[in-house]
DNA sequence: CTGAAAGCGCTAACAT
DNA sequence: ATGTTAGCGCTTTCAG
């Protein structure tokens, strides 16, 4: 591909060597006379010239590229969480390269070779299948700093992004049972991760403080999509409760249809509280009361956190929390 | 970063030369004796070894990445059509690098920026509002083939995907005036791509062979987001219609919402009709009537006809063409 | 059958 | 203040 000038191209043209215009191109040239320093710049504009990425890797044993590997591109929550990856990054000059495996531990895999063989700098792994072997074997080898999100934490030692999922769960098993709820569901992935485990440790003690039995919480499973939430209305129905906790939004926007199509109303019927605050939950009827988390936020940080230790790799181990919020929509109501 | 092992040390832990290791690990090592490969092969396993990805590009001229960009990732279309892209590119191994330009034209040149200077094989570029210039002045001095998709065709000199646009607006309004509106509106972003006016112009066309008088139809502005389309309620009311085609399907749930807080009922008070065929149609309520595009498919083939670009350059110029289909569901009904 | 040597485009000691 | 030189890790003639 690509007819591309070369520094020696540059060289030639401004009359100097190879090395005043690699010093001044990469800022270090404190030592040339402003005349040089300004012809290079000229010629360098003038021919369009653009350093070759490879090359300059293959010294620099950098790339720039930060791997992002999540599960599912489809789902509003991880758009919203590259863009903010994709924010952070941009103004920190790296390339975030990022891939959905679509849940898949086998791609996941794949791509998490695919990133390293192109020697990205850093990964940010927000991948819950993916499992610590595979890590460990892939990474840990190259030395690549990795950040991991929502999923299991592997060691204490690595930086970490923490949403306080247990009081995201408290606050909705709180909201349901301040409504009058008695007999409730959770909705949530089998062998799920930590953080989602979370959720369901918060929601289980509130309703515990509700004074109500550990028996009158059942758990569903169903993986993160809206289908899989479709697909349970019926246990869900048959399972008696009067409201159901859904582990993520996608999740209650599911359920809402399966209660459509059956010719039953929410809240009336059954209250719906579901998990991270995508947009979408307020143009959906009713708007869906969810547990909110800052995610584009929480994308732009670990950004930060992975390239932090990039450039400093010696500072001590970085840990960032984010706070979790109740937002009341139409989607919970009292108990009748 | 990294402490990788480079092919010297597979070379001498094997009793070889260098050369030796890069033919028979390139698959040209035929004139190697079976011992010797075998030999190479038990090092390359042992040692982990994994080719210095920047090395083998400076020389090769080829980084084996695809540019990829696209308006906004949050829109479940894109997301899709990238799905598409990396499940052919990673059937062809290449490795597609996204970015996402939330429809801001800098954005967008400087993204494009960046995937020139890492040396991208390709580019699909499926963004509305870069320009002509922009690709000229960046891609074109660097001969680096891209496609253009959803979006104004420069030249008719490149690959191409093509989508039936002006059918699908034609099916639309064919649909809606077979069902008695007579008043018409179009809901679609301002300065519109060629696609979009296509379907436009099939819409106009559809009106017009049903006897219907041209300014039955009035086109509304608003850009491809629920938000947008929320906001076009008021407009869309004032005009006096009682249907309209949404350009994209996000537009059209975002008119749910404005419909809805003011009580009125989808399709008795207004029969809506969107674009895309997106997942989330099904689960919205009522379901939404739309005009279907194989997107994931279509993002396939754009990776199909590109990659078949890189590896065979002179091929003569390629073009496919992908068909709508209309898709009946419960947002559309009889004129009151 | 195998290896030595050149060189891709760039950066950075080390001269001058 | 500027240039010379030696690689980075790899592929590829070209000679044995």
């Amino acid at each position: 591909m690509a007819k591309k000038v070369t520094i020696r191209q540059v060289a030639n043209e401004a009359g100097v060597s190879v090395t005043t215009v690699s010093q001044i191109l990469n800022n270090k040239g404190g030592r040339f006379s402003e005349k040089t320093r300004n012809k290079v710049l000229a010629v360098k504009e003038k021919l369009h010239y653009v350093p070759d990425f490879n090359a300059r890797n293959l010294i620099l044993h950098s790339s720039k590229m930060l791997g992002v590997l999540i599960p599912d591109l489809g789902n509003p929550f991880f758009s919203s969480f590259v863009k903010g990856v994709q924010d952070y990054s941009r103004d920190a000059t790296y390339m975030p390269i990022v891939f959905s495996a679509n849940h898949d531990a086998n791609l996941e895999t794949y791509y998490l070779g695919k990133l390293l063989e192109h020697s990205v700098d850093g990964l940010i792994i927000a991948s819950a299948t993916i499992t610590a072997e595979a890590i460990d074997k892939l990474v840990k080898p190259l030395q690549v700093p990795y950040l991991l999100f929502d999923q299991n934490q592997i060691a204490n030692l690595a930086d970490r992004i923490e949403v306080d999922d247990y009081h995201g769960g408290y606050l909705a098993g709180q909201h349901l049972t301040q409504l009058g709820h008695q007999k409730l569901a959770m909705l949530l992935p089998k062998d799920s991760t930590v953080n989602v485990c979370e959720r369901l440790r918060g929601f289980k003690t509130a309703i515990k403080d509700a004074g109500l039995p550990e028996n009158n919480l059942v758990e569903i499973n169903a993986n993160f999509s809206m289908e899989a939430g479709y697909q349970a209305t019926k246990s869900i129905l048959d399972s008696g409760v009067s409201a159901v906790f859904c582990a993520d939004d996608l999740l209650a926007i599911g359920l809402y249809r399966g209660l459509e199509e059956r010719g039953l109303k929410v809240p009336d019927d059954l209250s719906i509280i579901g998990y991270d605050d995508i947009d979408l939950d307020q143009y959906v009827n009713p708007k869906l009361t969810t547990i909110d988390q800052p995610v584009a936020e929480i994308g732009r940080e670990s950004a930060h956190l992975l390239v932090n230790r990039l450039e400093k790799p010696d500072i001590d181990r970085q840990l960032i929390k984010f706070p979790v919020k109740l937002i009341k929509r139409e989607s919970t109501g009292l108990k009748k």
